[in-house]
DNA sequence: AGCGGGCATTGCGAAATATCAATTTGATCT
DNA sequence: AGATCAAATTGATATTTCGCAATGCCCGCT
């Protein structure tokens, strides 16, 4: 598990509660904004999405976490989770308990680079989301959205729900679907059928450039 | 200085390098993003501003920072600066070296969770900007911002050029400004020179919270 | 007080996006 | 294959936002 790469033999007699795997499915939730956080969660396969919402009902998805990212990280630092997590594409997943993370990085050092790396790339993904996804036309948004979804060795790309990728761009699920109906009409994007597609990379990227 | 609070005496003679008390006005530059490194900023007065480039040209401020906030913090991670840290009002800083921070960080762990804590606000406030600043109307966006840019004891609030305010929510100069003019002439918002505003929050908060 | 220069504001037409209401498509179940 | 249901797409129209140019205003300077 990635987030416990460094640690030794020895740093693993100081887990004294289960760590469990568990299946989740596309829907189910892992837990609620305000909730108190218990545990985290890292990602072993599938996809999370970290949801807040507005006052005035609006929602925005703010992350996606896959393999390898953790799930819940605030809960060593806060005592409620601060989102939505909500699976989108179904996912095994290891509970850590909080406390197991929190004594573990108490008594040994190993912990603390991985936790503070953790720490920097969310925010880095964050500073991303909004300048590449929050910025610019809604057909660059959806392009840069894509590319960031697609696999780039097989030119591949496993989409979400129409509405699912306007809140992650904060836009109208209608507008998000004529644009991507507009890509694959197109040949930017070439339908194989459940959500998967055939990616055209570079014509996505001048799309994503281009500010008009 | 905050990121210090909880070190002891001796911890200090593990600084040998000096801390400088630096003086910057509005404008001028911190550092550029790609640059390597070398020192972060505590901020004892002033604001600055995070940017980020596109590379169609296109520029998001992704964070402001104030007083008692640390300005590169991610230098203790990665080798570059990933913003353009500019003055947005007169600031007083404190440059520190990074690796007196990284030799602090090593030889005790007095100040693992000050780290901690500040990656876990930096991300909390991206998402805010994300949820806050960059869903909705227009015009629930600019509320949100100046609600956030308010003194909420006196009512009173400073704001910044159209244009950065513009790039802050991810709108045009004009559309800001024809916003703000707005308020100002519904009395929502009253000037009294020099960008400098009395608010009625109570009014701009429903501004906020109406989606249309 | 008068002069410049940089912002801020405003007007107007064009473009982008939202909104609401059909259709169409696609997957699943029987 | 047919029925069914949810999701995607499309159409028509309303609203919002942009883009550009013109104008106005504030502020510091001399």
């Amino acid at each position: 598990m990635a987030l416990f790469a460094d640690l030794e033999h020895e740093d693993f007699e100081l887990i004294h509660k289960p760590i469990l795997e568990i299946s989740k499915f596309s829907g189910e939730t892992l837990y609620n904004q305000g909730e108190e956080g218990q545990y985290l969660y890292t990602i072993r396969s599938g996809v999370v999405k970290l949801t807040q919402y507005l006052p005035d009902g609006g929602q925005r998805i703010v992350r996606l976490l896959r393999q390898g990212d953790i799930v819940g990280l605030e809960t060593l630092v806060s005592p409620v989770y601060e989102h939505f997590a909500t699976v989108l594409r179904d996912a095994e997943l290891c509970q850590i308990p909080r406390d197991v993370v929190e004594r573990l990085n108490k008594e040994t050092p190993r912990l603390h680079s991985q936790l503070l790396s953790r720490w920097h790339v969310a925010v880095q993904r964050a500073d991303e989301w909004l300048t590449e996804l929050s910025t610019g036309s809604s057909k660059s948004r959806v392009a840069r959205l894509v590319i960031g979804l697609s696999d780039k060795n097989d030119q591949t790309c496993h989409l979400f729900s129409r509405e699912d990728l306007g809140a992650i761009l904060g836009v109208t699920t209608e507008t998000t679907s004529r644009i991507i109906a507009e890509f694959k009409r197109d040949g930017a994007l070439k339908d194989k059928g459940k959500n998967h597609f055939w990616a055209d990379l570079e014509r996505l990227e001048t799309i994503a450039n281009q500010n008009n």
